[in-house]
DNA sequence: GACTGTTTAATGTACG
DNA sequence: CGTACATTAAACAGTC
């Protein structure tokens, strides 16, 4: 057990890898996409490993990005100023961590240059005409999907908790269980009743008349992040934390037409630099945004070096 | 100038 | 033990 005051459990190195770590910021977010400095921040907060060495680990996570196929770039869209681009999962690296272990995949998710100009064009369209429809996605993700409700939609990763339906199942939830990361905050938040358009608000989402009037309280105390504490584990979340019995009703979209990015703003920023323990913007992510009508620009250029990166991926995607 | 993104190379390490 | 994947370092270009 870690002494009251020097070492928790919470400083050693969480038994992800960059890529896992990646996967999971990007998953927890409404949009299923993030800028650089969001992914960042999400990880500093849930682990507190990573607020030291920030130089180091975030050149390798960089490294990640750019050197895997998995993680796709997203350019910003021109009323979406800000540095950088947003990054995304390759709709078809699903399962990349199916074998329980989220230090080392099971393979790596390479694109195959045959697929890239065609297949994987016309599905990452599919992808991103669709990736806010989160209830179909929340089923997707859990493979409950049917072809026919997901169709071309790659899996997300099927993050099993850790310990849990994995190779040794012991029943024993990790703290470091990703449902023990993401899922924590967010369960709180909802067990004390916070009303999404708090988070919404703080997002720096516009906060739609319905709820709006909901907002004004403050953020509940979730606690600080403590990889120990030990999380009751709810059948209604996915390993991410997102909640399985979707909040988001695909019948009320109140969020607005365009994807919002999470971007440093003030509000976001502010809650995540808050003194207060609580605050927690990953999970805030998590609302429903719901949006319907998306125009993308698919800009992947990449150099095939030596065994990996494909080509070159150059669309341009305008949904009507 | 700091941040973002790409790439190469070396080293570390998990797994079959 | 070898291979493949992961981490780290570092150079460098582009962008805000």
């Amino acid at each position: 057990m870690p002494r009251p005051g020097k070492n928790s459990y919470s400083d050693q190195k969480p038994p992800y890898s960059y890529i896992s770590l990646t996967a999971m910021a990007i998953q927890s977010s409404a949009e299923k996409m993030l800028p650089l400095s969001d992914i960042y921040k999400f990880i500093m907060d849930r682990f507190p490993y990573y607020r030291e060495n920030t130089q180091r680990w975030q050149n390798s996570l960089r490294h990640n990005l750019s050197f895997n196929d998995c993680f796709i770039k997203i350019p910003r869209r021109p009323d979406q100023p800000g540095k950088g681009s947003f990054w995304a999962l390759h709709p078809d690296c699903g399962d990349m961590f199916e074998n329980g272990s989220f230090l080392r995949r099971r393979k790596r998710f390479k694109v195959h240059r045959s697929e890239h100009l065609s297949a994987k064009n016309s599905q990452m369209i599919h992808y991103f005409q669709q990736h806010h429809h989160h209830h179909q996605q929340q089923q997707a993700k859990l493979g409950l999907a049917t072809p026919e409700t997901a169709p071309g939609m790659g899996r997300i990763p099927h993050f099993q908790p850790y310990g849990v339906n994995g190779p040794q199942s012991t029943g024993f939830k990790h703290p470091f269980a990703i449902e023990n990361i993401i899922g924590r905050d967010y369960k709180n938040m909802m067990a004390s009743g916070l009303p999404l358009a708090s988070v919404m608000h703080h997002l720096g989402y516009p906060v739609p008349s319905q709820l709006s009037n909901m907002v004004g309280s403050m953020w509940p105390h979730v606690g600080v992040i403590d990889s120990m504490a030990p999380m009751p584990v709810s059948p209604d979340y996915n390993p991410f934390g997102v909640p399985m019995k979707t909040i988001c009703h695909p019948g009320t979209q109140t969020m607005p037409a365009v994807p919002v990015p999470i971007k440093p703003t003030v509000s976001l920023a502010s809650i995540s630099t808050m003194p207060v323990p609580g605050a927690l913007p990953g999970s805030a992510t998590q609302i429903c945004p719901s949006s319907s009508s998306t125009s993308l620009h698919l800009d992947q250029t990449r150099s095939a070096p030596s065994e990996g990166k494909t080509s070159s991926l150059h669309s341009v995607l305008v949904h009507s």
